[in-house]
RNA sequence: GUGAGCGUAGCCCAGUGGUUAAGGCGCCAGGUUGUGGCCCUGGAGAUCGUGGGUUCAAAUCCCACCGUUCACCCCA
């Protein structure tokens, strides 16, 4: 028997309703901020997600590449940014009033070990503004975040907040560290060790018990923004309080991919136990440039769909159900099939939504399926009916029933 | 990539060496000659993850593989 590939998941009609649920609240929500939909193709261009993400990354580890028939080197999407900012260039976009919002919901595959809240694939709900460097639309895209995570009913999470400077003053706060690092260099776990040469601000993010003690006493990148980098940063933080969003600086936020700059986020659920970003984004004033065009600033975040369900589950959230059918019409004989088959017909013509009985299940079978279904309402044509041209029309939560001629049908059930 | 736990019907699971592998949910059917939900009865559905080994005898013990879950790593 088949199965689905190892990280990925069939979505099945219960699952579905989260879904549903979440994407109508993103998709009201964006209109309200200004945000417009974009899709882009599963696949890309691998070097476009190798400029987003430099050689280290693990990002590009985990990438599915592979080619095409034609010799091409493609990827699955990685994440969902890079080909926001592909088309972004690509279609000229910079020509609009900036700046450009956009927002997406997205499959992204990474082949990694699966585990809660990690799949191969997985899908992220995300935006980005593109153009403007404002402060304002950092504090903006947080809020943003924060209204979209609790008009679904998530509650006790944390924002945690923190800048990671620019290409000016980022390699001196990097230098620091490392000189920093340097007289624990034998006492650090072995992953730090790496860290350590190749991407020291990862240090900060260890988790090793060993390595918490050092990690408190190195120096703080916000101790090293230049002057420009402040000012940003503490717009940001001041215009987040106007809003009356309550974000926590966390000094050892960094990030994994490669592109952000200055601001950078991340939402958490409460609890003990694992804490996963629900959602993580920050700004990226370098990536357009990178993938060759013009100086351009940006922010975003990217959503984990999977891991906002997680939450909502086990935040024990009720979500509206999916819709069921109103109608269900059974027969009793070849000869009503025939008009069953076409008062359905007509019924969903008239936009009710009906199932139609099939086989040859006896009467208290249907009327079984017609309750497990859900319906208002279960219309039965006998061979009694046929010789009136009526059918029996059963209204299944109060069990009443009456005989009205076929051609009333829809009018009646339209009419409650 | 590293470590740990777990694999018995569609789902939840009992069963730790010995007769036809138990139960619940769900599904199907019957309990009215044309009537659902509750109840009752019956039925279908399992090569006990796969392969090998130990044993007179394996779902049960051992090994390998596969799958899955969780943690690390990384990230949404």
């Amino acid at each position: 028997m088949f199965k689905a590939p190892r990280g990925t998941r069939d979505i099945l009609p219960q699952e579905r309703a989260y879904w549903r649920y979440i994407q109508e609240k993103a998709g009201h929500l964006c209109q309200l901020y200004g945000y417009q939909p974009i899709s882009t193709p599963v696949f890309e261009d691998y070097q476009l997600f190798a400029h987003a993400a430099p050689d280290g990354t693990d990002i590009i580890k985990e990438m599915y590449v592979f080619k095409d028939r034609s010799g091409q080197e493609l990827a699955l999407t990685a994440e969902g940014t890079a080909p926001i900012c592909r088309a972004y260039l690509e279609h000229g976009l910079f020509n609009l009033p900036q700046p450009v919002k956009l927002y997406y919901v997205t499959p992204a595959f990474r082949y990694e070990r699966p585990q809660a809240g990690r799949y191969r694939q997985h899908h992220q709900f995300g935006v980005e503004t593109i153009g403007d460097a404002d402060p304002a639309l950092d504090a903006e895209v947080i809020e943003l975040m924060h209204r979209f995570l609790s008009s679904l009913g998530l509650s006790g999470l944390s924002i945690e907040i923190n800048s990671i400077g620019c290409r000016q003053c980022q390699p001196a706060y990097v230098e620091a560290l490392k000189k920093y690092y340097v007289d624990y260099k034998n006492q650090l776990c072995p992953d730090c060790k790496v860290r350590l040469a190749r991407n020291p601000l990862r240090l900060l993010d260890c988790k090793e018990a060993s390595c918490q003690e050092i990690i408190a006493g190195a120096p703080k990148i916000t101790d090293y923004l230049c002057s420009e980098c402040q000012t940003h940063f503490q717009s940001v933080q001041k215009y987040l309080a106007e809003m009356g969003i309550v974000c926590q600086l966390n000094h050892r936020l960094v990030r994994g991919l490669d592109y952000y700059t200055r601001t950078v986020f991340e939402a958490k659920p409460e609890g003990e136990g694992v804490q996963i970003a629900l959602v993580g984004g920050g700004r990226y004033d370098n990536l357009i440039e990178e993938l060759g065009g013009k100086p351009t600033p940006a922010v975003g975040f990217a959503a984990g769909i999977e891991r906002i369900i997680i939450t909502l589950k086990d935040q024990n959230i009720a979500i509206p159900p999916l819709p069921e059918p109103v109608v269900y019409v059974a027969y009793l004989g070849a000869e009503a099939k025939l008009e069953a088959i076409k008062l359905v017909s007509r019924l969903r013509h008239e936009g009710i939504a009906t199932i139609q009985a099939t086989g040859d299940k006896s009467l208290k079978g249907q009327l079984r399926q017609a309750n497990s279904l859900g319906v208002k309402y279960t219309v039965i044509i006998g061979e009694r009916e046929m010789e009136n041209k009526t059918a029996v029309l059963r209204d299944m939560a109060s069990g009443e029933q009456k005989n009205i001629s076929l051609s009333e049908i829809a009018r009646l059930i339209k009419k409650r």
